[in-house]
Parts: C-alpha cells; structure tokens; sequence
DNA sequence: AATTAACTGGAACGCATCGATCCGTTTCGG
DNA sequence: CCGAAACGGATCGATGCGTTCCAGTTAATT
C-alpha cells in the first residue's frame, strides 16, 4: 500500500472490522479505476458502484472524494519520479533518457487522471510531488543533451513538452487511436529529438 | 461571413433591426473567441457577457448555444479543409504535407474549441465536415509518403496521429507553455517523419 | 414628434448533477 | 446471542446549466 493511500487510514486506534478493511481495499481499487479510465473528474457514485460499495461505506472509509483521488495521485506520480531517479544509475546517458520517456509516456497515456494531473489540470495539492518529478526528469533530459545525444538546439523544456505530447487523444478526426499509439507517436519524437 | 454561420441568420423575411445586426456580429465574434479561448463547454452566459448583449438578446439572435458553437465550427473545419485542398497545389510533396502541418497544428493550437472537436471531443454534428478534412489530409500524407519524403514504416494515420500530437498542453509538470510552443514540437515531429 | 413593432437586459424557471449526510437495517466478532 | 460497528441508498443543499419570459427601451417610419 503507498504511502499516500496509506495515510488515508491512520489514525484509527484499533484494527477496523474485516468487511471495512476489504470495502476500503475495494475503494482504493475502484477509485484507481475510474481515475485512469475517465481523468479527474470521478465522482463518489461511480466510484462507489465500481467498488461494489454504498456511498455511506465510501464516506465511512475515506474522508472525502479529493482526498481520496489526491492521495491515489499523489502515490502515482511518486512511482513515476522513483522510476526517473532509478533511471539515472544507468551509465548511458542516451540509453537512460530514452527508457523513462518510454515510462514517462506509457504511464500518463494508460492513465487519464494522472495525464491531467501533470499537465496541470486542477488545483489539487500536489505541487510538491509533482515538483520531485520535474526535477528527476530535468537531470535525466541535461544529462543526455550534455553527453551530445539530445539535439542541441532545444531546451530541457522542449524536451519535456515534446515527450508530454506524445500521449494521444482518444481520437483523432474520425480514427480512433490504437492501444500503441503512444509508442508510435513517441518513436517519432524520439527521432527527432536525436542529435546527428 | 462562413456559410454555416450565415445560415444561422437564414429565413429572417425581412431585413432586422440596425442594433439587431450589430449585435449578431457580435455574438458570434464573442463566441468564436469564448470557443478558442475556452473550448466546448463555453456557456450562453459568457458569450452574451463577452458581446456586452444580455441572454435574452443571444436567445433572440441565435436559436440555441449548440446551434451557434456548432456552425462556428463547421466553418472552421470547413476553412482548414480548403486550406489543405490548396495546399495539393503545390507540385512538391513534402512541402505541401510540411506546411499544411504548420496550418494544422497553429489553428489547433490557437483554438481549444476546435482542438476538442477535432479530436472526438463531443458528439456535435460535424461529422461530414470531419471528413472532407480527414479525406484533405490522407492524400496530402499519402502523397508525400508515395513520393518517399516521409518515412515508409508508418501509415497515414500514424503521421495525422502525430501530427495532433504537437499541440501542446496549457501547463506541463510546472512548466508554462510558450506561445510558440507548438512550433517546437512540431520542429521535432517533421524531423522525426522524415524519411533517410 | 408621434407611433409602434422590434428589440433589449436580466430575473426567474426547470432540470440535472454533484459532494456529503443521515438513518433504518444488516453483519461481524466475541 | 448481543452490541457495536458497518452497511446501503434515499435525501439534502448547493451549484450551474440552457432556456424562457416580460416590463422597459429603442430604432425606424409617417
């Protein structure tokens, strides 16, 4: 269980009931679900109905809705930027960039609440978190323009908005976009993004 | 005056009012503004604010908010369309294809509200006008592609995938965008789509 | 200048949806 | 078998929407 999810539930003095502990289970669950299939924006009932759960036992196990799918988010965007942080061990700079921007994109296009999070969709309170992963993602892009892979006429900036718009919409003109569009798309910018 | 917008006027017998002229212009200048600057989802309320007219003068001018933000976008789908026709003018493929993808993605870019409906945002009813875009585009990539200046492993849908892909999103992590922004995506888009 | 039909602004209506609460009923655990 | 804990879902109050309505105003015509 990550952290923030986690801090959800502190606080209670003594162990909750097993039917509590496996609707809140449920609830984390549902709610994941329904932040990575329809954004924020989720609501308690269809995060309640997903959890096979009334919205009373929602209310009873989570102190409200934004609580609830702020923690979720916070606890994704920590994954992502530990995997950023992971990724600067490998000794090649290219090799490093190149492996998280395919995480980095995969993650947001398989999540709709998370994409919207780090496009600054709402004023949640995840500025920190969010801040961590900016910071990870600037060393990994500095690092592999300073090593002459990375075209030199862009900024880390560009960098970072290239590979943010690689997710795709859902659809486009009348074409509906395939489960590896994503990675279609960013092969593209990966090779325009190449010094050489 | 676009056709569709025109024909939100059609069938009126006799010449309205000077003020009633006035304030159509401005309603639909206020609601073409309010859909670039605010997507779908603009509200009868902010257009009437916007034109300096009240609600019951947008409702006496137009005869429904979605008829209104529908014809203002039909004839913005149905000028990039013409736009992409001229563009088979020119004798050269690849610069035919490169700078119809500056139009596409500047007016996308410059306009949220057809951004959205170009990519499936609403269930409006554009779909011819989407079309004949669709159709525009296909042949112009195609063509290219046939010509070898866009790289053979991707098909069309690839190319208009990635293209969209270039308009950038408002804010990434903690990053504003600039408002040149999508021109450096798509510097990096057309580097990566072309071919040797 | 007088007349009147056309036009205007904005309060109000009806509806939909949301987060959150409340309470009669059910279920777990000792 | 009992009581505390938890349950489901009707319900509340607030919000925001598109649209209508009407008392007052204005532009065109005579």
């Amino acid at each position: 269980m990550p952290a923030a999810v986690d801090a959800l539930v502190a606080g209670n003095t003594n162990r909750p009931r097993a039917d509590a502990q496996r609707n809140f289970q449920r609830l984390v669950a549902a709610a994941r679900a329904a932040v990575d299939e329809q954004g924020l924006g989720v609501t308690t009932r269809e995060i309640a109905h997903r959890a096979g759960v009334g919205l009373g036992t929602l209310y009873r196990r989570v102190p409200s809705l934004d609580a609830l799918v702020t923690a979720i988010l916070a606890d994704a965007i920590d994954e992502m930027t530990a995997r950023a942080a992971g990724a600067l061990d490998d000794p090649d700079p290219w090799r490093a960039f190149a492996d998280f921007a395919e995480v980095f994109v995969q993650l947001r296009a398989s999540s709709r609440g998370l994409h919207a999070a780090l496009s600054g969709g709402a004023g949640l309170g995840l500025d920190e978190h969010v801040a961590g992963l900016q910071e990870a993602l600037r060393r990994l892009i500095c690092r592999a323009q300073a090593a002459g892979s990375i075209r030199a006429d862009l900024d880390w900036p560009d960098v970072l908005f290239s590979l943010a718009s690689a997710i795709p919409a859902v659809r486009t003109l009348d074409l509906a976009a395939r489960a590896d569009q994503w990675r279609r798309n960013l092969a593209i910018i990966i090779t325009g993004l190449r010094a050489g």
